[in-house]
DNA sequence: GTGGTCTAGACCACG
DNA sequence: GTGGTCTAGACCACA
């Protein structure tokens, strides 16, 4: 649905790994201002987990502000929190061991 | 001071560069929260230009809230900005063009 | 203009007076997340009294997180600072010698 | 333990009502910086329901600031919680209708 | 339909 | 011992 795939193994919690997936789409555009996410009920099947663990990716999702929702209604992304691709790269630069970035 | 060096000949205006370069020590943690930031008149006399550039730049951090500045006292890093180092590359590697990053 | 009103007999000092009726006002929620204080030579004017008096009031909003104070903008309430009438009447019952409080 | 009661035909969720009372105990005192909460074990045991709902309780307290908890040990109220008697009963005469309070 | 809450189990890592 | 995570159910209120 959202080209997300969990890892059993990882030392990652999965409410982590959706959470980080659901962000990183948030932050690159891929999930614009208000749009829905699936629902919980949708989403865990999809993935084969317990609704409660998406439940509580969301959540952290909420906390942050990444993310709205109200009652009854599905959850959508907030306004405001998509990051330019030219900041992204130049943080990168400065954040991110050489080996991984390919020279200018 | 900071490792920041200017480049006059670039497109970029010299306060974004500044601002660019504080935005990236903070997200990728060099300057963590709470950290001070140099009074504009230091940091404009050491990069050698004018106090207002550098007064410029600051309200761009403070404006997207990567910086707080309370009356009386020195310009600080906010706090919830830092953003982990495995959260930047899983972000870069969906929202970069591939030939920007190294193949795992 | 905030319904303000000192007693200059009071064995409280003026600006801890003007702290705590601000204090209040934040926490009850009448003054709101992100509104902005009038300016101390304003208040100061309002009030008949030294705007470093003012001024000193608001230092000590600010040093405990109830306001905030951004360069070249107005003073203005923190965000998450409010408390709910339920929860403060909760923290009555508890905390409060019973003389204070009317049956339920 | 605690004396906490719940009740179960409150319209606050369970998690809120043990939040709600552990905050007011930390704010007013009665549980010091550095004290030791219940495990989530031992209160779900004494209050009849389930550790998950103690779990989020615990959860909701932890990202307000109100308590501390590493790995393996024990949750502890932070530091720096506490609300003074004076300042909150003059926070009730301004935010609590005056029906709940006695005259001065 | 949606999310919010709750239960009674389970296994893990940390100390 | 502690908290952290996860499951597979359940019932609720809201729209």
């Amino acid at each position: 649905m959202l080209g997300i795939e969990l890892e059993r193994e990882s030392e990652q919690p999965l409410k982590r790994q959706i959470y980080q997936k659901l962000k990183e789409q948030i932050m690159s555009g891929k999930l614009k201002s208000n749009d829905a996410l699936p629902s919980t009920r949708e989403l865990s099947k999809d993935l084969g987990i317990s609704r409660n663990t998406v439940g509580e990716a969301y959540e952290m999702l909420i906390a942050e502000g990444f993310v709205i929702n109200r009652q009854g209604s599905a959850t959508r992304v907030a306004e405001g929190v998509y990051m330019e691709q030219s900041d992204l790269f130049a943080l990168c630069k400065t954040s991110l061991p050489k080996r991984m970035l390919k020279a200018d």
